[in-house]
DNA sequence: CTCGGAGCCTGTCTGC
DNA sequence: TGCAGACAGGCTCCGA
């Protein structure tokens, strides 16, 4: 399930292999997936390839016009991965490659796109503006703790649940979500809105910490990230909450729970995470609503 | 506007 | 061993 420090690592990787190259073509295996190749598509040499929230862009631009500039957005979705293969590796005919939605040739390589649960989309763009997610980046310095407050004011929605919100914060998934709350100490039930200063501040510094981190071990490795070369992530060894229900907190001893909120997974530990006031809150919550 | 739930999709796990 | 059903979660859409 790639989310920002896969989604960085990806891009950083495939920077080093595709800046300088000429794109020559695509071939798309999935119905359901439609590609529509720009206009002169082969005249395009990559300029960069970069993270736009949890999208891979490959910026292309006209070696005639320079002015003239195509983006290649791929969305990995939860199962998607990218794979390269230089000129010099065979390439394996597409029947042989499991679950490959699209091929993307280049003058020194070819790109495979697989992607097993079929969630994650691809195109070409004539303007970055249609990519552009709306939420803020929590890597860059547009994110400060003026900006999360006020992101975070009045909403009603509990902290792990807005944390998942692309049109808030861009990049945060299911994983880090969880991680960030246990270092933050903070419930995952809690209101959004009623986090107080102090709370919101140690929100801010995890939410950097926990992805800066998490950039630097290559992501987090489950059953399917991998990066361009087919290696797994290391940031499944820092792991505190998730995917340990059952195992005792790292920090405390407490044993880490699993409950489900909307419908996905969230691990929390119940002695770091301050559980009794919550439920003493929740349960008021809910006579109130009765 | 906000929020919650359904639906997409398929490999893997669990229970019979 | 084999099968059925539940589960996982990225996102979008729809309705309250």
């Amino acid at each position: 399930m790639p989310e920002l420090p896969e989604v960085e690592t990806v891009a950083r990787q495939l920077h080093l292999s595709l800046a300088g190259q000429q794109f020559c073509g695509a071939q798309v295996f999935d119905s359901k997936l439609t590609i529509v190749l720009p206009e002169q598509a082969c005249d395009l040499v990559v300029q960069r390839v970069f993270r736009l929230g949890k999208q891979v862009i490959i910026e292309l631009q006209s070696r005639e016009h320079s002015y003239s500039r195509r983006w290649l957005m791929i969305h990995l979705g939860m199962t998607g991965h990218l794979q390269w293969h230089p000129l010099f590796q065979q390439v394996k005919p597409e029947k042989a490659v499991t679950h490959l939605r699209a091929r993307f040739t280049f003058d020194h390589g070819t790109l495979d796109f697989i992607d097993p649960r079929k969630f994650g989309r691809a195109g070409f763009y004539y303007h970055l503006e249609e990519i552009t997610p709306r939420g803020i980046d929590p890597t860059t310095n547009d994110f400060t703790l003026k900006a999360l407050e006020a992101l975070l004011a009045k909403s009603q929605q509990a902290i792990k649940v807005w944390l998942l919100r692309q049109d808030r914060l861009v990049g945060i998934g299911n994983i880090y979500a969880s991680e960030i709350l246990f270092a933050a100490r903070i419930n995952p039930w809690r209101q959004a809105g009623t986090l107080n200063q102090d709370e919101i501040r140690r929100l801010y510094r995890t939410t950097r910490q926990v992805l800066k981190k998490a950039i630097r071990h290559r992501g987090t490795t489950f059953s399917n990230f991998q990066d361009t070369d087919g290696k797994e992530g290391g940031f499944q060894k820092h792991l505190h909450v998730y995917d340990r229900a059952g195992k005792p907190c790292l920090k405390c001893g407490h044993s880490i729970r699993r409950m489900a909120q909307q419908g996905r997974g969230t691990f929390y530990c119940p002695g770091c995470q301050e559980e009794k006031r919550n439920r003493s809150l929740l349960q008021r919550r809910r006579k109130r609503c009765a």
